[in-house]
DNA sequence: CTGTGTGCAAACTCTTTGCATAAGT
DNA sequence: ACTTATGCAAAGAGTTTGCACACAG
């Protein structure tokens, strides 16, 4: 094998946040970022670590989710409900957002545009804009 | 006293919504309807209850609000974060969230607008549009 | 070695539930 | 009277925390 893995990618990822590459984080960024843009739940994660055969405990997941987000590798999405789900996308997008599921999609980039952004209160700056189209089935 | 009270026109509305007039659902009702647009968690409608004098229970404070919303006369505001927040204004509209203080506030209609919608997966219908625009200090 | 990360279990927060009592019509 | 709502306390879900042990540099 002398073709740069996936897992040589994360590690340098993981380096360049400042991170100490952990059998675990390496794990977990390997799942996360493997396949393009991901949505997952703390308890998602933690299930597919484990059916990985990596028995990762749930506090790590949690630490590692908010230290991977505080890194901006992540991104935190607001949907209500308990549950907090993480982007791999950290890029300015949009989601859709399925109630009867509760599986969060990328919207293509570029269809979807805020207009008309308002003023903001005294002293205060905007710092994110969140959207979510919220799905039922027809 | 014979100008209609607000709380006349709080369990007319309650009745509409079929909702039996309950004294705690009365008094919930009269502070949530009294004054203007409101942005109410569970947790701070209890303590204002309380503080009018009206020993509600948590727990039907969050039966309350979500009979509320069932019956249309509050919507449901999705912020991360483990607190659901419950607003008056039921109408189309979108919210200024400042992260720093938990606060919630409308965003004057008219003002912001959301271009190019995107078409939504098979078999699935758009319910809603969410707007977050987040604030920190500047 | 030295410091940071991990796992476990217990603690915490917010929310929901079950059941006896109270209130509405 | 008959039905639905309320209150309490206990259970639940998701997340966080404290501390001993393990691992990376």
């Amino acid at each position: 094998m002398q073709t740069p893995t996936h897992k040589d990618q994360v590690r340098h990822m993981l380096r360049e946040a400042g991170l100490r590459p952990t059998r675990q984080r390496l794990a977990l960024a390997d799942i996360l970022f493997a396949k393009g843009d991901r949505h997952v739940t703390a308890e998602a994660l933690h299930e597919e670590a484990v059916a990985n055969s990596v028995p990762v405990s749930l506090a790590t997941i949690y630490n590692t989710l908010h230290m991977f987000t505080a890194a901006g590798l992540l991104r935190e999405v607001a949907v209500e409900g308990s549950k907090t789900y993480f982007d791999t996308n950290t890029l300015n997008h949009y989601h859709f957002f399925c109630e009867r599921d509760g599986v969060l999609m990328d919207i293509p980039v570029g269809e979807l545009a805020v207009e008309g952004l308002p003023e903001p209160p005294e002293g205060k700056e905007i710092s994110r804009i969140d959207v979510l189209v919220r799905l039922v089935d027809k």
